[in-house]
DNA sequence: TAAATAGTGTCTCTCAGACACTATGTC
DNA sequence: GACATAGTGTCTGAGAGACACTATTTA
């Protein structure tokens, strides 16, 4: 059978856009925040992993399966974070693009395929197309909001670990020091005791925590 | 000339999904928060105003568009909320929905087409297509955030107006009573004192204030 | 012993919540 | 005068920020 809208057209009269999805994969690195890139296949120059939305394809399989082509990586989960719809932001055609982000631990990005990406700290992401740059702006906000709520949501630590390792992701996320005493007391209300306690330098030996079951 | 991506495919080789927009637009009435919503052409029932996206077109001008045809009303402005993409969630084919949300004095509904339209209630919005309760839902979530953040963000009052008329809003908005010393004291120093003061009804006179400058 | 880190006591300041009081209008 | 609303003083408790102290390890 045939559906018609209001005005009498069959939904495949309709002119219909391409659809991408772009993603801002985050890690951290000595220098701080970073996003993965993807050498651009037209030309040279970088880009954030996207790919054109497969047909019955969902926006987060399409992102993972950009990511597992075009630079190696399995095992993300991107959050949508919004779309891009200038007509003309594609010089190619009509592309509506859904940009996503995610943040990840470095050994979640060991596995890629270095010769066509590379890390580069969010705040030199050189010189991007699209809206790429304003893509990262947004992932880096969207994850500062999050890690200012709750202690690691994206798990860059491991189940358990001790207040120094989670203070110290918290501000390399953050982009600025977090004084000690202060973060202490408003994480532990929402961290589980182990009991068990470790050295890992030197000082007095840490109490490892784990977070709470949510 | 024609651009080909890595597989060597052209754009247009690829299938496209068509692709909506719906709208949730929030109002006050005297039970609270309401939505519009409007006829289904397809048989009975109501569904939040939506369209699909024509040629080149910007999602933001789709929506207004829809609002205009299907429901009589102009000049809003919704925000984006996020996009519905579940391959089967429309039965006419692949379609995809940009969800957007806006919330506007009851003044700017008065235009609407009565026989097609009707505002409800959104604690009790009725049967609902495709992802229209959600939609409905993140859009109260999200009038209720900006709402405890700023005050009135979305000009549900006149330029000028008394805290009184102020602290009636944000309730209605969020739903629940508001404390009058502590709301006056959050938000005054947000708004600017016109030194003017009115009288409405019983009681001491009210001074009244504006919006700052942003 | 010196240095480094972990954990905690404590003071101050701010602010939300709550209660109450004064001020000024309508009926 | 009775009542309703506007505006403010003030107390309390929670919590952030800051400083300092004790505890326990390595080198």
């Amino acid at each position: 059978m045939t559906y018609r809208d209001a005005s009498g057209r069959r939904l495949t009269d309709y002119p219909r856009p391409s659809v991408a999805v772009d993603a801002a994969v985050l890690t951290l690195t000595d220098a701080g925040l970073a996003v993965l890139q993807v050498r651009r296949q037209d030309g040279g120059g970088w880009s954030l992993p996207g790919t054109f939305l497969h047909e019955g394809e969902r926006l987060i399989d399409a992102v993972q399966r950009a990511l597992r082509t075009k630079a190696g990586v399995d095992g993300l989960r991107p959050r949508q974070l919004g779309v891009f719809d200038d007509p003309h932001r594609d010089d190619r055609g009509w592309v509506l693009s859904v940009a996503h982000a995610d943040l990840v631990p470095p050994a979640q990005l060991e596995a890629r395929e270095r010769l066509w990406t590379r890390v580069v700290p969010v705040t030199a992401p050189g010189r991007l197309p699209y809206d790429h740059a304003e893509i990262i702006r947004r992932a880096v906000s969207d994850a500062r909001r999050r890690y200012a709520e709750h202690p690691d949501p994206d798990h860059l630590l491991p189940e358990t670990f001790t207040l120094r390792e989670l203070r110290l992701v918290h501000e390399a996320v953050a982009g600025h020091p977090l004084q000690r005493d202060t973060f202490r007391r408003a994480v532990e209300p929402l961290l589980v005791p182990t009991g068990a306690t470790v050295v890992r330098g030197p000082g007095r030996p840490a109490e490892l925590f784990e977070r709470a079951e949510s």
